[in-house]
DNA sequence: TTGTATGCGTTATCAG
DNA sequence: CTGATAACGCATACAA
């Protein structure tokens, strides 16, 4: 129904080839045949197919995006960033949530078919499975998950904000406890680490992780049964802010003041954050720019360019809930 | 570099047309050619290409999303539902926000050229433009947006739990100012003609709503304005949970306690809602289930199947806030 | 039951 | 400067 490049260069009174050429700006085109297609085009309102310029060219002009899932603000942040990005650069973007999907990889390589390169995050393919994506030619960008062979990738600070965090923490006489599962995101279990190391530095050993998944349910589930045991902790760290905001409300519920009988901390630095109460200690992220910035090195790898690995800084942002 | 159907077909020793017949189950194969043109495929790892595919056949077997912007709970759990459907219909799902954008237009077109259908949302066309799309044979399922002429609709039920809601405070003694602007979306439109009805109903007349945006800063400004003025408000009715809870930080802010000084009330019930404190009385909106039925209806139109519009359920939680 | 040939809408490579 | 024409990867009438 819509009209093609034949309708266009026959009412234009030239050939496809022309016709592509004005489009493109490729090869030399004589003004004037160059200002009939231009008004045959626009007569006709003609658009070129994606798909025919796909098939023909080698550009989808599409980026495709893997997630493990899409709920909670820090995915709808790094979508928002990489969409802007997309938009700016004239790419169509493509979502997928593996969701610990058994056909995940096949689902992967599908997606891959349809675009010029993937930003992939976190916990959604193996390693083993993004390497051979990488070996096969696709291009990738790994988002918030560590170094893959020669794969590009882009994320944030966990491990030195979580140290200085915890060291404050620390060093005000608490023991603090940690409250995420290291096995759950790359993210977390570099937040651990730092945790980790705070602890080195002074000599001190930590207590366990204490495993949640990282919504606020989670939170509140273990902060309940962690604060109504004995002795009850004075200090969590919690992996990221919707943990955090669960251990508030079990500490409400228990009737605990914060920050004077329990000191909290979050991660991500969400919009809730700033406006709990009390204000939420945590360690602020640059979650739309991660999805952007993901976004750019995808498209530079795409046309070629070199790319550099990127680790955005995050800071500890002292609020009043410690 | 991917195998293609030719070297499919032979390595099976047949042509590209029965390879096409066991790939789509289309025509008669005989078992055992049938056999030998599987393990070909196998064997080289084919993945019939969704471009060539696309282009030949008439199904782009992707469906896309147009949001305003991608920001916030609301559409996260919007883009999850439609996310979880697509992946189900094996379609792919393609993303684009629109962020008032003068080329919106042209965006949407560009988008709607790559797949089968759109699912358009709330204040991101003109109607008018939807409605062109829809004279020109694009598949449309309108979300949260009230009819244009043909094109099914999804939403859900706003009036009437406005009107339920509202009331409830009205009969309360208490005089609730609405916190949002109609002008913002369908959906906040409807909110507050319910709320006006409330007020009719009783022979009583409401008082002029404030605009906010729908952010929680938006909620915590406007917030913190009128609770500051003489003569202060007794009841907040909020657009939304966002804005509710900016209105928590605000009246935090001033030492009003929730609810014995002010009731408010949010809409949406974002998992923050029944966390906050007190818990937010808000109106629950089964969001996923929106985005995932605007996709089912979108595959049912696309494969010709007649379809009936819907409205959701939505109802009234009440909680401490109120 | 299977193969041939054509079309889908572009881009790109040649000749003119 | 311009025009044929061959890919690109697949589906599908039409023949055999």
């Amino acid at each position: 129904m819509p009209p093609n490049i034949y309708e266009v260069a026959r009412k234009a009174g030239v050939s496809i080839a022309t016709v592509s050429r004005v489009l493109n700006d490729t090869g030399p085109v004589s003004p004037a045949t160059r200002e009939r297609v231009l008004a045959a085009m626009q007569a006709l309102g003609y658009r070129p197919s994606a798909l025919g310029r796909a098939l023909a060219g080698k550009r989808r002009e599409a980026i495709g995006l893997v997630f493990p899932d899409l709920a909670g603000p820090y995915h709808a942040g790094v979508i928002s960033g990489i969409e802007d990005l997309a938009m700016r650069e004239h790419q169509a973007l493509l979502i997928l949530g593996t969701h610990a999907r058994e056909q995940a990889e096949e689902l992967v390589r599908e997606l891959a078919s349809r675009v010029d390169g993937l930003v992939i995050t976190g916990r959604t393919l193996s390693d083993q499975a993004v390497a051979e994506l990488w070996q096969e030619g696709i291009r990738i960008v790994l988002l918030a998950r560590p170094k893959i062979g020669e794969i590009p990738c882009v994320q944030s600070e966990n491990v030195e904000p979580a140290r200085r965090l915890a060291g404050s923490l620390l060093d005000r006489g608490l023991q603090p406890l940690f409250l995420g599962d290291p096995e759950a995101s790359p993210d977390v279990a570099e937040r651990w680490r730092g945790f980790l190391e705070a602890h080195r530095e002074r000599g001190r050993s930590a207590l366990p992780p204490i495993p949640t998944d990282l919504r606020q349910e989670g939170g509140y589930r273990a902060g309940l049964a962690l604060l109504r045991g004995e002795p009850r902790p004075r200090a969590l760290f919690c992996a990221n802010d919707e943990t955090a905001l669960g251990v508030y409300q079990a500490a409400a519920q228990l009737g605990l003041r914060i920050p004077e009988e329990l000191a909290v901390s979050g991660w991500d630095d969400i919009p809730q954050a700033a406006y709990a109460v009390p204000p939420l200690t945590t360690v602020c992220q640059p979650i739309f720019e991660l999805g952007f910035e993901a976004g750019r090195m995808l498209v530079e790898l795409i046309q070629g360019h070199p790319v550099q690995d990127l680790c955005l800084p995050s800071e500890v942002v002292w609020r009043g809930s410690t």
